[in-house]
DNA sequence: CACCTTTTTGAGAATGGATCTCAACAAGGC
DNA sequence: GCCTTGTTGAGATCCATTCTCAAAAAGGTG
C-alpha cells in the first residue's frame, strides 16, 4: 500500500512544477510503492495491465523518470540491460549485491562507506545527487554450485580419458 | 604504446583458452592502451577505422568482452546509455565522480571504501568479481554556472515584471 | 456547467547500442 | 601444403527506451 506521506509529497511536487494530476500518475505510483523490490519499466506495465488498468507504455517510462525526480523512486542498472526501479524508503540508504549466477539481488548497508563518500565528494568540490555502488559476484549458493558442477566435469573428464 | 607486460598476460589469456590470435585482437588490444580515459566500443570502432585498420563492428563489441574476461579491461555504464571501457592498471583499484553538467568523468581511489567492501562481502558469504562505484552530480564548474544562470534568469524575470 | 488553454496520453513508429547469422576466411597443428 | 576449427565481416535482428502527433483530459475562469 502507498504511504500517505508520500503520496502527499508527489502530489506536492507535481503542484510545484505545474504538474496535473492524472488517473495515471496515481496509480503508477500506487503500483511501485505496493512492489517490494526492484522492478523494471516492461514489468510494471504487464502487472498494470493484468489488473485491468489502462495504462501505455510511453506514460510508464515518463512517469517512472518524474517520479525519480520527485525523489520517491531510484533507477539504476543492477546487471542486466535495463533500468530497474525501486521505491526509496526515506532516510535509509542502501546499496546492492548483485549475483551473476542466480541473478538474484540483496541489498546492504554502510554508513561507513556513505560517510567516506561524502569525504571524497568534498574533497573534489563536487556535489552528488545520486549514487550507484553495485557488487557483482558469486552469492553462497551459486558459488557452492559451481564447485560442484566443475567437481563433476573433471570427473566425468577423468572418466572419459579411460575409455 | 602498449605495456610488454600485459601483451604478454592477454597472449597468455588466449592461449590458456584455446583462442587464436589474430590481427584483430592484437590491433584492438594496442587501440584500448593507447587510450588515456574511458571508450566506448563505437569510438574505437572509429578511431580504428580512421587510421586504416579494417576491423568490423561485431569483432570490435565481441574482442572488448574477452579483454574484460581477461582482467585487462573493465566495462560499466557511466552516467551515459552506453558501456564504456577503460584499460585496467594493475594493482589500482579506482571508481568514478560522474558530472550531470559536462559528462567529464573523474576518477577517484579509497583504500577505505575497497576495505569495507571486503568486510560487507566477507558478512554475506559473497564472492566479489566487479564492482561499480559512481557518484553522479555537479562538478565545481557546473555548479557555479548553474547559480550564475539561476540568477540571470531571477533578475530577468523581476525585470519583466515591472515592464 | 460550459469554455478555453495547455498538458498529458496512447498507439505505433523510430532510435540506437548491442548481438546474432552464416558464409568466407585465416590460425595453428600435422 | 593441407585440414580442422575458431574467427571475421556485412548486414539483419533484437529490444529497451524515446519520439511523434492527434485525441483526450486537467484545471482555471466566468
Amino acid at each position: 500500500m502507498s504511504d500517505a506521506r508520500e503520496r502527499q509529497k508527489f502530489l506536492q511536487f507535481l503542484r510545484e512544477r505545474g504538474h496535473r494530476v492524472t488517473a495515471e500518475r496515481l496509480a503508477l505510483f500506487d503500483e511501485i510503492f505496493a512492489q517490494h523490490g526492484h522492478i523494471d519499466a516492461e514489468e510494471l506495465l504487464r502487472s498494470m495491465k493484468e489488473r485491468a488498468l489502462k495504462i501505455s507504455r510511453a506514460t510508464v517510462y515518463r512517469n517512472l523518470d518524474l517520479l525519480v525526480e520527485c525523489g520517491l523512486a531510484r533507477k539504476q542498472r543492477l546487471g542486466r540491460d535495463r533500468y530497474l526501479y525501486e521505491h526509496v524508503h526515506p532516510g535509509q540508504r542502501h546499496d546492492h549485491l548483485v549475483c551473476t549466477g542466480c541473478g538474484r539481488v540483496v541489498e546492504f548497508v554502510s554508513p561507513g562507506i556513505a560517510a567516506l563518500q561524502g569525504e571524497i565528494c568534498r574533497a573534489h568540490g563536487f556535489s552528488p545527487t545520486q549514487h550507484t555502488l553495485q557488487i557483482s559476484g558469486l552469492c553462497n549458493a551459486c558459488a557452492e554450485m559451481r564447485e560442484v558442477t566443475a567437481a563433476v566435469r573433471s570427473r566425468v573428464e577423468e572418466a572419459l580419458r579411460h575409455v
